[in-house]
DNA sequence: CGTCAGGTTGACGCGGGTCAAAATGAGTGG
DNA sequence: CCACTCATTTTGACCCGCGTCAACCTGACG
């Protein structure tokens, strides 16, 4: 299950056999949480970090009144939270999606990781590093993009994303978010994103039905959201 | 001059003698640049990292309609590319705001800290979370709060990193930067956030002029934004 | 066949974009 | 000290994207 975990970071980076060990030795536990469960709460204080297994899990940040914003999507493969090993505690919620399988990495574990093996901890720095560029890219997107490009630019990105850890068809995915989560990942109304998704539809570039994204007409849909996934950072330097 | 930045790690953390003389080993070279340069390319290739020393710098991501989008701003004290250390090549450009001093840290001063200064390196690694932490807040304010109530926040923010560094008075701050180069921080037209900054004044929480933020009412602003400064990690757990 | 979550559509209003123009203010040269 | 310039701020008019409120539809499930 810590494959694609391993697929993941060989997307990116040469991992030694050794190398390879000592990753697969981070896990102390993994458990199955159902679907719409929030794993991580704001603030609380945290002795190990996340790793996602199976399924689909997001970061989000509630509001006063209620509402909340969606900051980031994970697929498998993603730390939920790295970042809590030097944080411990977090600024944002982490919650569940889908049925998910996690795996638990005590603090403990990195912090001798980092001494014994300071490049894979150059990696999992770079991980971090890399969910600060999606950060950004959604920046972008929330500031300076129509909710049709704003939905446009999500679906090239998962798309990139799931097909890195090989669960991506090349003209779509299955993607089994409600319309209500994904308008809460773009920054606008779900009553909004229902009549931006028909617009889409009938333009003829990606229709999302039952729980599955189908990528009509990939190139006008990545033209469409100004997607250049250099942000994914899919080719860095060797380190 | 590095005094801010050491400044800046002491809010957060404890340094030994020993960890302040490897800090400050680490500047290899410092320059001056005037208002309004880009001083990194997106997709360029780096080899240091830039620490601002004096002046106020953003990152940004430019859209191909010729907009752009202001991701973070960064103040005295603060790296402005410290994840270009593993990431070796950014996915958004960095600028002067005003006239800057800046320090070049070679990467490969940072590489022999991470083997030599295993706590430094976590604490960088902290760093640049927090500047996660701050695109996620971004990332709500674009996403979900009105323009005023977005202004508010960015006010709000500003006022306390520019205080950690001993650069804000109690009500108010220097804060040169023009109507434009802050509306494209908040992801609002000029003349929108004109009208906004009307609005602001003359409720009687805020006044933008000629260079300085004067706060008049900092606990309404702060209840308008629905500002926590919890993501700034002010009382981070020691290390 | 009833129930309920989630998806869809319509009507209407407001926040903020866009275009145009005037006012202000910091430099600069005469 | 004044005239001129150019960037920046400010205001007005108009319109559209998106929020809001209210129904209605659909499909999964017991």
């Amino acid at each position: 299950m810590i494959e694609r975990h391993l697929t993941r970071i060989r997307a990116r980076h040469a991992l030694s056999a050794d190398e390879e060990q000592v990753v697969r030795g981070l896990l102390a536990d993994t458990r199955s949480v159902e679907a719409r469960r929030t794993v991580i709460r704001e603030g609380e204080r945290l002795e190990a970090s996340t790793l996602l297994l199976d399924g689909l899990m997001c970061r989000y940040k509630d509001l006063r009144n209620g509402q909340r914003q969606v900051t980031e999507l994970h697929v498998p493969g993603d730390f939920a939270d790295m970042h809590s090993f030097t944080l411990k505690r977090l600024d944002h919620n982490v919650q569940t999606l889908t049925d998910c399988v996690i795996g638990l990495v005590p603090h403990e574990r990195i912090q001798r990781m980092t001494e014994t093996h300071p490049r894979l901890a150059r990696l999992y720095w770079f991980g971090t590093n890399l969910d600060a560029a999606i950060h950004r890219e959604w920046e972008v997107s929330l500031g300076k993009r129509w909710a049709a490009e704003r939905t446009a630019a999500l679906f090239c990105e998962m798309h990139v994303r799931l097909g890195l850890v090989g669960m991506a068809d090349p003209d779509g995915y299955g993607f089994p978010l409600t319309q209500t989560e994904l308008a809460e990942c773009l920054g606008i109304t779900p009553i909004h994103l229902n009549r931006t998704l028909k617009e889409l539809r009938e333009a003829g570039l990606v229709e999302f039905r039952s729980r599955y994204v189908s990528l009509l007409d990939l190139p006008r849909l990545r033209s469409m959201a100004d997607f250049d996934e250099n942000y994914l950072y899919l080719d860095p330097d060797p380190l």
